[in-house]
DNA sequence: AATGTTGTGTTCGCTATGCGAACATTGAAC
DNA sequence: GTTCAATGTTCGCATAGCGAACACAACATT
């Protein structure tokens, strides 16, 4: 957790397997904007060497997490394992789902749950009824933490020290002219979710999109998970949203909090 | 390419990781059932030695993709970053997802896009309405290919090689009394499919679900993906979802085969 | 309480493994 | 046809990762 005297170049850590490291930034090296490159746009993305670069792709492809045309390498579905087992081990996704169905169903707007990942949150189940955002978002997707009310709300309930260290670094940017992004005014916002439990935003992440979101307070009093309604601004107003549907987001929460 | 003389145990591939095999099977021990496991439960279940599981882990931990609490180390959401590059690089989920809400909004039922995997297939996207399956299905969920509709609309299309592999090597397992189980009568339903262009499954997969799938034939005339509505048995005939739901699904079919 | 037994995590010398400089190869530029 | 830049591949060498051996803890057995 807390970095020790940070040997930044890992010099020669005994217990430090530096081929898994380079394996898994390969595979990190493929996104949206690049889902085929070849041996040498992997090795200038990752940094490390193209010979190296070249025995990882090979590696990859042989136990069939990777497929390759004689010149450009891709992904293959096979890679999906890897994250699902989180997913499915963690377990988190199947009991929340549930309740965000049953949300979505009474309300017609769309539910998530999601997690925090370092600043970003991260989908981790969703029951969408119509497509509200431009980017089609799914499990998995990730989104800056304090642009969205999922992040708020989970940001608000978190130990002092890891959300001074957050304060610190966070770059506030701006997704929308509404977007927060002086600091006080941030913190602010925060205490103001923390104070009254549940977290609300407007048009920050995006243009004509509303939030509402609440954390979901674990036995332990720690709140690693929260659940959101998203909703067209136009449709309804920000004082409705705290009428009709906080309600539902508060119970939903309630028994989550003993399930989890 | 084509294997080699399948030099099965990898005796000394040059260019191939080890590392990096050993690392994936150490991701992949945890699953739904084993969220938290010990250095040695890894160790046992990999069939790497305990001293390598060890290595491996703290590597993990190291990362981020790990945690370690002194005894047990589960996965971290960090993990979702490598299954994820893949879902958005392949972007097949982001250019489907629209046509799935779409089916979705008109029939209210849902509507999922599924790939091949080995003998599963995978859900690469869904657009679901209320409940119907008694187990929490999402992006990444894997179903065994031969007792899904999505399946079948994806076998019935692979090339003859691929096909006669996997007719070889399938288990037929019954999930419910209806699952067909016999190779010669499934082959059949294989062949009924691609003649007909399209597959109803009924009850096959779980009491009380039905469902209809179609393949998207690309542009090169193979088929990786398909596209399906599920339904209450109850609620809706086989009759009733081939007129109603059937063209929804081929027109959705056919436009993405010119976007693919 | 002393002694085996079984399962756990950790060390450390040895060698197979993965490293990357150096070498091929391709293909674009003129 | 020659140059040049960029890409992919080889192979001798150092070291990274290997696992047998060790240490330790938690129980059974006498």
């Amino acid at each position: 957790m807390q970095d020790q005297p940070t040997e930044d170049q890992g010099v020669g850590d005994r217990d430090f397997v530096a081929s898994l490291e380079k394996g898994l930034l390969v595979i990190e090296a493929f996104d949206a904007s690049r889902p085929r490159l070849t041996l040498s746009d992997v090795a200038n993305l990752t940094g490390i060497t193209r010979a190296a670069a070249r025995r990882y792709l090979l590696t990859l492809a042989k136990l069939s997490y990777a497929e390759f045309d004689g010149r450009y390498f891709s992904l293959t579905p096979r890679i999906l394992r890897l994250g699902y087992a989180y997913l499915s081990s963690a377990s988190l996704s199947a009991q929340v789902q549930p309740f965000l169905e049953r949300i979505s169903e009474e309300t017609g707007e769309s539910s998530s749950a999601a997690i925090l990942d370092g600043d970003d949150i991260v989908y981790v189940a969703r029951s969408a009824t119509r497509r509200i955002m431009s980017i089609g978002l799914g499990v998995g997707s990730r989104l800056p933490a304090h642009c969205t009310a999922l992040g708020r709300a989970i940001l608000a309930y978190q130990a002092e020290g890891a959300l001074k260290g957050y304060l610190q670094r966070v770059r506030l940017e701006a997704r929308t002219p509404k977007t927060i992004t002086d600091k006080s005014v941030f913190q602010a916002a925060l205490e103001a979710t923390r104070s009254q439990g549940y977290a609300i935003v407007n048009e920050e992440l995006e243009y004509g999109l509303r939030s509402i979101a609440v954390p979901v307070v674990q036995k332990n009093g720690r709140v690693t998970i929260a659940l959101n309604l998203s909703a067209q601004a136009g449709r309804i107003s920000a004082e409705e949203m705290k009428e009709r549907f906080l309600p539902l987001l508060k119970s939903a929460s309630e028994t989550l909090r003993y399930m989890l």
